[in-house]
DNA sequence: CCATAAAATTGAACGTTGTTCAAAAAACGA
DNA sequence: TCGTTTTTTGAACAACGTTCAATTTTATGG
């Protein structure tokens, strides 16, 4: 009998329901607030039972940053008809912006919060296996690359350009911006004039880094 | 008598040990490990005192977080040594870096972590007198800030250059790069050649920032 | 010096949290 | 149907931030 493989599919669909719960709350009562037991109440199961899928909290939040990933790579694809690429980059900066500002729990989760990292970082030593799904990291980190690239190649930038260093420092500025938006680190600037300037530094760096 | 006076001190006395005693704790078990009832255990008195001298514990940690800027602060000062304000930028961002990571529960309480800026938004409204406290915010800022101004005095960017707009963002970009390193978000950069890559990062800002 | 008022400290208690685990229940295979 | 395995339960544990009535310590004025 097939009952194996639907002993599997069942376990992945429980996996998936407590998954989905877990986002929900997750997007409508923020990260502090997501809890085993609220995500067992939820699903009307025991909060036991969430160990029985998943080994502890990181690793539920580190699955939960799987989907945000997902959802981050659809929301940076976009930006690849942008056929110029110094205007892909400040366009992909645009939306890379929006993202993380109309889904801040998706980025902490994705960027700023240990939880994820530290589970992920288990799973790397025991499993080969697992570093595949994280191509939803790498398949973002790749259409900025891809940019960088052809930055280079319409000689926006030098020939000799690093590319990986090229592709960390512009990732670095626009996570920066996100980031210190989002944790309220410009208090220098009054909220009301914030959108403003965040997009005047965009196109600070995006014009001043091209060769003129 | 001036016994009022001596009160006022022997609570501030207070006050500075239980914050000296929440440094060390921070220092040799990091932020998640930094607890009332050990601050209290430590200091030997009952976790309800701590309550008499801090509204909460956001509000140690505003505290602390005051006394990391200082810190912050005389890591980055040395930089205003560097004549050349392009070079200024980039020895900043070393220092930075090196700050940032060889402080890194400093740096998430200043730069990361929720907590301080929600007591400081509290204080914000109830307080104006509590805004000076944040010089030390301020100050750093502003050594950047005079830099970018010395970069423009001298033509290393164009003369209509958005101040404000380009501090922010050369800040974003060394802040995304401490953050992203600290919460360990380059995976696809291996260990051994992170502190490479990241200097490598900062020189392609600063030479392709400048104008050629 | 002493009684009274004020300030400082206590520690038990409350409601959380993540996590474990023996026991119970449900599903399964023969 | 019966024994085995898988799944679920919910009480229990330790730790957390926080509160607060009760207590101890300190200061004050007659």
């Amino acid at each position: 009998m097939g009952s194996v493989e639907r002993k599997e599919r069942e376990r992945q669909e429980m996996r998936q329901l407590i998954l989905e719960t877990a986002m929900e709350l997750f997007v409508e009562q923020g990260y502090e607030n997501v809890t085993i037991r609220k995500i067992a109440d939820k699903i009307e199961y025991s909060p036991g039972t969430i160990y029985f899928y998943f080994k502890d909290k990181d690793d539920v939040l580190l699955a939960l940053c799987s989907v945000a990933f997902g959802e981050f790579f659809k929301a940076l694809k976009p930006m690849r008809d942008v056929r110029d690429p110094m205007e892909r980059l400040r366009a992909g900066s645009r939306m890379y912006l929006r993202f993380a500002l109309e889904h801040q729990e998706f980025y902490d989760l994705m960027f700023i919060i240990r939880a994820p990292m530290r589970r992920q970082e288990e799973l790397r030593k025991e499993a080969d296996e697992h570093q595949e799904k994280w191509d939803v990291f790498y398949g973002s980190f790749q259409i900025l690359r891809d940019t960088i690239c052809d930055c280079v190649a319409e000689g926006y930038f030098p020939p000799a350009t690093d590319i990986d260093a090229a592709t960390i420092a512009y990732w670095s500025f626009v996570h920066g911006l996100a980031s210190l938006r989002i944790r309220q680190r410009l208090p220098m600037i009054p909220e009301e004039g914030l959108e403003q300037v965040v997009n005047r530094a965009i196109d600070f760096m995006v014009s001043e880094l091209s060769i003129r």
